[in-house]
RNA sequence: CGGAGUGUAGCGCAGCUUGGUAGCGCACCUGGUUUGGGACCAGGUGGUCGUAGGUUCAAAUCCUAUCACUCCGACCA
């Protein structure tokens, strides 16, 4: 390929709306283009990356026996209707109508539709195991989009479905799926980890997210220092102290806080830590109307195990200010666990202070010194917060350390959530009706692009790993106008690298040096051969590898073999 | 949805306070000189100043409405 057929549009300003490193640099190097909010067009070069990622997803899926299909973006209401997602799903969900006032979505997902498909075409149990997978355009109508392909409403996502008889059969696939995810985003050159990952609402159990991990994630990983477990954040467990509580020091003695709310102004208030005040959390209780929950000042409740816990209502619900002084007398800012009349949860961390500072239940005063069982009986203990960078590894090996991630992949043990709702049925051996147990796979195709971009870039550009680069080879003659032989050389060696099955682009524009050379490194391509008169004369090449800062002149006899060993995997 | 902000040439911006010929850099076009790390000279193309109303002799500028986009937040006391 050559430029003067392959235009380049690369920028050499950042434009204002793009605000992390993969979002400039996929703008500067011109792959994608905004429509409007949340939607891109992928340009020529940008496309080729994401053929890249698709070919290497498409292997991989069907190197484990899954089958590709295509199912429609748009799809009918009433399957939604059915699974009971037309309520649930929200805003979220793009609704729109034909011209005959049926209503439709544009689909976010596709468990309906394979659901739908499978239950008309599964019979026996016999047919099963089934694995099917797409890869298309999904629309989600995000709150906010941002961060280009990112977080984009419309977006390419690989879904893959199976169906099973039994759990076992299920378990099987999940962790073949499973390891071809980690062999797609090995073979991607990603850095990346697996984690544990809450079932949400959606239910069912058994799931991991795969993370690409870069400081620019919106999801935090709690991992530990020591082993391989990871886990989403929500989900990794806090435990007991270990040691004993210490001792009592001093009598409980109440304080006036005048204009001291918030944890962190009773804190500087009375020159402590925030880990020595405890807040009160007032919660809508499962059967009484309210519960009070203790945590430590410096950590945060997690409202997904605290909708877990028997006492506490499921979905989780804040008590407003309101009703909280209707409970306790006070206000929120100086509420505490002493003589309230509703039940009290403290998290394990908060049991394991002695000496600590809590509300009075009196608008601005708080209690310093206050210790369990002696001032106030410690009853129900639990696990209620957010694991912080220093806990115990839930493993057993080292503490947890708290990254950023990039979610890119999803396995899901769906089980029959949406089977059952949608009478997704065969016979079984016994001849009896069944109902299919089902998994979820996703792959955020056109996420990737935009994450391996975080993880591999520097000052002049993109660095892509070989397999994602949208050309393999640039190839760049010195005023190659004037000197016919350099021409021809480049030419030359265009076809013999494209016979050999590279991509090259070879860069005709006859441009100053310095600008080729900028725009091949601002697009990333891994390897730039350097054709000049200098070089002809001496009979080598100048090749510069994009994750290099030097420059290697390989002989001309040397080149080839020397090119297959760089950008061969 | 709440708050804040921005809309002026393809990109980055100035002009608006104090109304009076719409500008700068980059990009683009023509000619010339250049040619190993984003060249230089000269001359050009390109803008209903987001949109619609209003005030005024006169509106990018003041007023009202509206649309789009961006950022922050969406209740952890």
């Amino acid at each position: 390929m050559r430029t003067s057929l392959f235009p380049l549009s690369t920028l050499k300003e950042t434009p204002t709306e793009a605000e992390i490193i993969s979002h400039q640099l996929m703008l500067r190097a011109g792959m994608i283009r905004r429509l409007a909010s949340g939607l891109y067009t992928w340009t020529p070069l940008g496309l080729r990356v994401l053929r890249k990622v698709e070919a290497v997803v498409r292997e991989e899926m069907d190197a484990i026996g899954a089958l590709e299909m295509l199912m429609p973006a748009i799809q009918p209401a009433e399957l939604w209707q059915e699974s009971g997602r037309w309520q649930k799903y929200g805003p979220e969900l793009l609704r729109v109508k034909d011209r005959h006032s049926r209503e439709f979505c544009v689909g976010p997902t596709h468990e309906e539709v394979i659901t739908d498909y499978t239950r008309r075409e599964l019979k026996s149990y016999r047919q099963l195991p089934l694995c099917y997978y797409q890869v298309q355009t999904k629309f989600r109508d995000e709150i906010r989009p941002r961060f280009g392909v990112m977080r984009a409403r419309e977006f390419i996502m690989k879904d893959a479905y199976s169906f099973h008889a039994d759990v076992e059969s299920l378990k099987a696939t999940y962790q073949a799926m499973f390891d071809a995810y980690c062999r797609i985003f090995t073979r991607l050159g990603l850095k990346f980890r697996a984690v544990e990952a809450d079932t949400g609402s959606i239910g069912g159990n058994g799931s991991h997210e795969f993370h690409v991990l870069a400081d620019s994630g919106e999801d935090a990983i709690a991992y530990a220092t020591h082993g391989d477990y990871a886990a989403n954040v929500e989900m990794a467990p806090t435990y007991p102290a270990s040691q004993p509580r210490p001792a009592p020091s001093a009598p409980m003695t109440r304080i006036a806080t005048p204009e001291a709310k918030t944890i962190e102004e009773v804190a500087h208030f009375l020159n402590l830590p925030a880990h020595r005040v405890l807040k009160t959390l007032l919660v809508r209780g499962r059967s009484a109307p309210a519960v009070a929950v203790v945590l430590r000042g410096d950590h945060e409740l997690n409202d997904i195990k605290a909708a877990k816990h028997p006492l506490i209502a499921d979905p989780f619900e804040l008590i407003p200010p309101a009703e909280a002084l209707a409970l306790t007398g006070a206000n929120v800012g100086s509420i505490g666990p002493l003589g309230l009349n509703i039940p009290v949860i403290v998290d394990f961390a908060a049991a394991d202070c002695a000496d600590f500072v809590c509300g009075a239940n009196e608008e601005g005063w708080h209690l310093t010194q206050v210790n369990w069982d002696r001032d106030v009986p410690l009853g129900e203990t639990a696990d209620l917060r957010n694991a912080i960078a220093g806990d115990p590894a839930p493993n057993g090996m080292g503490t947890l350390a708290i990254a950023r991630g990039i979610e890119v992949g999803h396995v899901f043990q769906l089980g029959t959530t949406y089977s059952a709702a949608l009478h997704c049925e065969f016979l079984d051996e016994q001849g009896k009706p069944a109902t299919a147990i089902m998994g979820c796979y996703g792959i955020g195709v056109s996420r990737i692009v935009a994450a391996a971009i975080e993880q591999n870039h520097d000052a002049n550009g993109i660095v892509w790993p070989v397999p994602l680069a949208p050309f393999a080879i640039a190839i760049v003659p010195i005023n190659g106008h004037r000197a016919p032989a350099v021409q021809a050389e480049a030419e030359r060696l265009e076809a013999e690298l494209t016979r050999l099955g590279f991509s090259v682009l070879l860069d005709d524009r006859g441009l100053r040096p310095g600008v080729a050379f900028a725009d091949m490194e601002l697009i990333g391509i891994p390897l730039r051969i350097v054709i000049s008169e200098r070089g002809l004369a001496a009979g080598e090449y100048e090749t510069r590898l994009r994750w290099e800062s030097e420059n290697q002149n390989i002989a001309a006899s040397n080149l080839l073999a020397w090119v297959q060993s760089q950008l061969v995997e």
